[in-house]
DNA sequence: CCGTATCCCCGGCGATACTG
DNA sequence: CAGTATCGCCGGGGATACGG
């Protein structure tokens, strides 16, 4: 019935293969999207489809450059997002969800639901 | 469009209201289930009903008791979980989730099946 | 059994400065 | 603009011991 974790926790993970995967899928989700600021990049990319370096560091609002760097390198190596960069002055690069990056939607979309309902009840006064 | 965070981080929040909430649903969610320990309790409560406090951490695994016992009391204030202690000796300490609590469901849900799905990819071979 | 209190470590994260 | 490097803080989280 236990769903023991990987020795060592989630953050900055590289990709995942079927011997490392918990047997857990909760826990399996966790590793690809266990924090804060990897769900905040997948729900601007999977809202604005393509973004720059910067543009993404705005919309996000609070991040730094190092962290967003590091988090978009380990969701770069876990494949759920693509980079692309071009040959140019200033440079650009540019980044997007994959296809398996899509795939998260529901997830996003379930949190993002949850949320909604959450300030109404606040809203209304009847929680809890 | 952008989702500016509450300054000081989503961890170990007291209970939200209207004025510190985030203009952004999904960041409200992570405010309240923003670490992988306080999805993995609610994973195990919502599987499970109810649990004592030793049960609850054997089943989660690898988590210790300072850890579990300071999330327990952070989703207790936000309203998520129920606890109810007994005046036995030993002392039985029994965990539930709230209404409110078991509206995270979905969001569960959508997290497991998309790990479900993610390691038939991978069994597949078919990844990337 | 359930919980709190200490001590301590390590890693996330911000700030800043510097390259291409 | 995009990225790396370095430093230092702070808090999550483990280990242990103790109390009710």
């Amino acid at each position: 019935m236990t769903c023991m974790i990987a020795d060592g926790g989630f953050a900055n993970m590289t990709a995942p293969t079927l011997e490392n995967l918990p047997a857990c899928p909760v826990e399996t989700t966790l590793l690809l999207i266990g924090n804060k600021w990897q769900v905040l990049i997948l729900r601007e990319l999977s809202l604005r489809g393509t973004m720059r370096f910067k543009e993404l560091q705005r919309s996000i609002g609070k991040i730094s450059q190092k962290v967003l760097t590091s988090n978009l390198r380990t969701m770069e190596e876990t494949g759920l997002v693509h980079r692309e960069a071009f040959a140019e002055v200033p440079p650009r690069v540019e980044y997007s969800l994959t296809d398996l990056g899509q795939t998260l939607r529901p997830v996003l979309d379930a949190m993002r639901v949850w949320g909604e309902n959450y300030k109404e009840q606040l809203r209304g006064g009847g929680l809890r």
